[in-house]
RNA sequence: GGUUCCGUAGCUCAGCUGGAUAGAGCAACAGCCUUCUAAGCUGUGGGUCCCAGGUUCGAGUCCUGGCGGAAUCACCA
């Protein structure tokens, strides 16, 4: 049991003898002690005043006494103003140390089996377009929250949708019959999405052409965009695709099949995969037939000019298109589509979307209308919104050009990972292909940990120059730590001093019990992260733990501790600290290395 | 205009359900390697927690109203 729970109980026991009454659970207010001062834990006593009717130094003595007299744990205590400050055991944190070594966070915790699994949505990609750092924000939280979540003891698929379809596939399609010239990624010898993108980004600019050309004569943009010759054509390619034209479908496919290897590419590179991957072009047939069930329900309705909509205008969200007036899909139809084979392939007990926070709207509306329909998993649903990359001139255009590419974000970590590591030696006796392995591992994890640290739901800010640091508070400073115990560990294997499977009992001071307390942590900040799927807390968790560890590191010599056993305790701390540090970077998706 | 989110040091960010004197990193300056990896450690300076009210023993945190910023309110996805 969690010592806090503990000490939390007996104090409610200790109180209900005393004055009777049931809600005292609620006014104890339990934390850690400010570093300040003398103890561990803190009761804070104020709520409690009112019906205990004491003076706070009185009744937080009254409680001290009580507890020091109670529980072995407790070996003292002392009152500041309102605050009780109960100082622990020290054999009682060595038995927690021992206890943690031998048992496993990541593998122990007993997942429960024949329990609907949680399906993680990420990633979901349009194929008109290379991924770049928004896309590499969605894929981190994504697969750290899916690794978080399974620690945690959840069962969970990780599952993609690639929005294979609609509007823009058919405008670069258009573009590449228009201007490809039978070209294709290895005759250009570009990566496949890049060069599928740069399609797309031909039509964007013949279109504005065209655009401005109508606007000249009178038009207004939006009907100038809708009379614009290139986007008839993009739209007629729309409905020739739904109506399952060969040579249309022939054409999708292949350039389909292009973007597809350009993503796994990029996948691969930064270390996330997947259990299922849908398509849209697979399931937006299911949403349409959804909706026109829910048509002849009569909970949706339709206009005059045969377009299907949801009214939902009694939550406040007004009217949502569901069908145009040719019949052809929208977005949201797509995914009310691919939520109903969902739920049918998984029967999942939760639904969780990791999706820019720019969908917000969506999300609400597309529960709102699942509701609607009938189905009652909709309040399974979960939009895990974040929020927005933004770069020093603000955010990224692709019109602009300042989309910053996720294959040249990746690259370009890693060259620095490279350049610095060259620059300190350290592997200048390991063979290449090993060196190269780390560096990748570097480059990775200072990307990973610069992202995750951020609280996801907050808009960030990515610097290019200044965001590739790899000293302080960044994923090199805590893989530096990893790799730190690793060489401390061959170096006492090296002096004779061999890890045992225990702590013998000493007596931690200092920075030791620091560093203790903050091992102590772990469970409680992993359950919180899971519950809030939340990677930052790990990410800060996991940084507050290294810096710890080095002032330990800094102030307690363990090879040349005083006596031997001191030298196991140390030691062992060290071993403790180095593989927390492991799987709060797994948790994150990144890895550690054992020197660099 | 409606709705939602955000506003903490020069910059980037922490600050758990309200708790003790608001913390890190970067940048600046000054120290620490003949000793376990200096990608490290130590120290100095740096704050109207956007503003104004309110709630209470106590507010960066909760409420109301402003100000500033972002997203969204598509027959784009």
């Amino acid at each position: 049991m969690i010592l806090e729970k503990k000490i939390e109980n007996e104090v409610v026991q200790y109180l209900t003898s005393l004055y009777g009454g049931d809600d005292w659970r609620e006014l104890i207010h339990i934390q850690k002690t400010r570093s300040e001062f003398r103890g561990d834990i803190t009761i804070v006593v104020f709520p409690l005043l009112k019906k205990l009717k004491l003076p706070p130094h009185e009744a937080a003595s009254k409680i001290g006494e009580y507890l020091a007299g109670r529980m072995e744990e407790v070996r003292s205590f002392n009152v500041i103003k309102g605050f009780l400050n109960l100082e622990i055991e020290p054999s009682w944190w060595i038995k927690y140390l021992n206890r943690a070594i031998r048992s496993d966070f990541l593998s122990d915790s007993e997942t429960v089996k024949n329990v609907p699994p949680v399906l993680v949505e990420f990633s979901s990609p349009n194929t008109n377009k290379p991924l770049h750092l928004g896309h590499i924000r969605n894929n981190l939280l994504g697969f750290s929250i899916s690794r978080i979540l399974e620690a945690a003891g959840k069962p969970v698929k990780k599952v993609n949708l690639v929005n294979d379809r609609g509007i823009h596939i058919c405008k670069t399609m258009l573009a590449w019959q228009k201007w490809g010239n039978g070209q294709t990624p290895e005759s250009a010898g570009v990566k496949g999405d890049h060069f599928v993108g740069s399609f797309y980004v031909m039509f964007e600019k013949a279109l504005r052409g065209e655009i401005d050309n109508l606007k000249e004569e009178g038009f207004s943009e939006e009907e100038a965009r809708k009379k614009a010759p290139l986007m008839e054509e993009a739209y007629e390619m729309l409905r020739k695709w739904e109506a399952g034209d060969s040579g249309t479908i022939e054409l999708w496919k292949t350039m389909n099949e292009w973007v597809y290897e350009g993503f796994e590419k990029t996948y691969v590179a930064l270390g996330v995969d997947f259990d299922k991957i849908y398509y849209e072009s697979e399931t937006y047939k299911t949403g349409r037939k959804v909706v026109e069930e829910g048509l002849e329900r009569g909970v949706l309705f339709k206009k005059d000019d045969g377009s299907v909509w949801a009214d939902l205008q009694d939550e406040g969200l007004g009217e949502k298109l569901l069908l145009r007036p040719d019949g052809t899909s929208v977005y949201i139809t797509q995914d009310i589509g691919t939520a109903v084979i969902r739920q049918e392939d998984y029967n999942a007990g939760r639904m969780l979307y990791v999706v820019g926070n720019e969908q917000d709207y969506h999300f609400k509306v597309l529960q709102v209308i699942l509701r609607k329909i009938g189905y009652k998993w909709a309040d399974n649903i979960k939009h895990i919104s974040y929020g927005m990359v933004e770069l020093p001139e603000g955010k990224m255009k692709s019109r602009e050009g300042t989309v910053v590419d996720a294959d040249d974000i990746i690259a370009e970590m890693e060259q620095t990972a490279q350049k610095i590591s060259r620059e300190h030696g350290k592997l200048d006796g390991v063979a290449e292909q090993d060196r190269q392995e780390v560096v990748k591992m570097i480059g990775l994890g200072a990307l990973k940990y610069f992202i995750l640290k951020v609280d996801p739901k907050k808009n960030m800010l990515f610097n290019p120059d200044e965001s590739i640091d790899f000293n302080g508070n960044t994923g090199p400073f805590i893989q530096y730590t990893h790799a730190r115990v690793c060489s401390l560990r061959r170096k006492c294997a090296g002096a004779g001093i061999i890890e045992k499977a225990e702590s013998p009992f000493v007596n931690p001071g200092g920075k030791e019990l620091d560093l203790l307390k903050m091992l102590y942590d772990f469970p409680a900040v992993l359950s919180e992260a899971a519950r809030e799927y939340n990677p930052a807390l790990i990410a800060n968790y996991v940084y507050e733990l290294a810096k710890e560890y080095n002032q330990f590191y800094q102030d307690h010599p363990i090879i040349r501790g005083p006596d031997e056993d001191v030298r196991q305790f140390r030691l062992l701390l060290s071993v403790y600290t180095g593989k927390l540090i492991k799987d709060s970077m797994y948790l994150l998706g990144a890895d550690v290395p054992e020197r660099m």
